[in-house]
DNA sequence: ATCGCTAATAAGAATATACCTATTTACTGA
DNA sequence: TCAGTAAATAGGTATATTCTTATTAGCGAT
């Protein structure tokens, strides 16, 4: 995962194919130095192939995020999504202005492995998981 | 928050106006034993109110969710959210089963107020935040 | 009770996301 | 190299969610 053809091997490591636009969506994703709406890397994408589905760029963001390459975003507003390549590998997550709607990393990781020891004895297999913090970064506090 | 009146009592006295729609999605939810998808409210409010429309739904659910009254529950499917009321005020999180999408409560929330103060310091005003944790339910288990 | 202000609503449009199907194409093994 | 197979894609469609605007109605003050 030290560049993109490192991505790309990962992917077929796990059965994955390496098709031209699957690439490209990797590309546009590590050369990005902010998180992406799937809007934005499909207008990315349709410089290089004009007739690219929407439907291909979801469907590869969601097999990346899957696979633990990528991680989500989850806004509150009509673009509701933004998506980052996780470069070094390092999971977490992200503080949400919910004005602006930029996004701030966040350092930590509020899952414990206790946690998820516990799901599993309660016939639960937990797979992932997902959390943001709202508010009000310091431009748009109100 | 003893009962849907205590419920409209309390957005009253956050400056909320209390008009027949609003009380009648409060009722349905609170009289439903699982959480519930927008869609599934909207036709339970049409019953009284015909005419309503899908964005009254919307808008009251996320201004319950912002009064800290009604919890969101993100799925991962087409169907990607469903709202239940805190009847006795418990903030928590849940377990969420991608293949069925049913939800489960999780006892605990992750996050503690010395993360929240340190993001303070760091001049971001933290208002709420998301968590879920993904997965597969005993019955769905792969 | 009535007036005035503003929140809330309905209706429709715009947008984001997910699904469906036929076709193409990446990979595997002979 | 080539054929077979299953994954991936494009394009269209369906659905979920948000936005816009004009209208209605709740509620405080008179």
């Amino acid at each position: 995962m030290d560049s993109v053809q490192g991505v790309l091997e990962l992917l077929r490591e796990r059965g994955y194919r390496r098709t031209p636009q699957r690439e490209c969506i990797v590309e546009i994703l590590w050369e990005s130095d902010s998180p992406l709406t799937a809007r934005e890397v499909h207008q990315r994408v349709r410089q290089a192939f004009p007739h690219v589905s929407l439907d291909t760029v979801y469907r590869n963001l969601e097999l990346l995020r899957e696979a633990g390459l990528v991680s989500q975003i989850n806004l509150q507003s009509r673009e509701s999504a933004r998506f980052e390549l996780l470069r070094d590998g390092a999971h977490h997550h992200h503080l949400v202005c919910l004005a602006c709607g930029d996004s701030f990393c966040l350092p930590v990781c509020p899952v414990d492995l206790e946690e998820l020891e516990r799901c599993h004895e309660e016939d639960f297999v937990v797979v992932s998981h997902a959390f943001e913090l709202y508010g009000y970064c310091k431009s748009c506090r109100p």
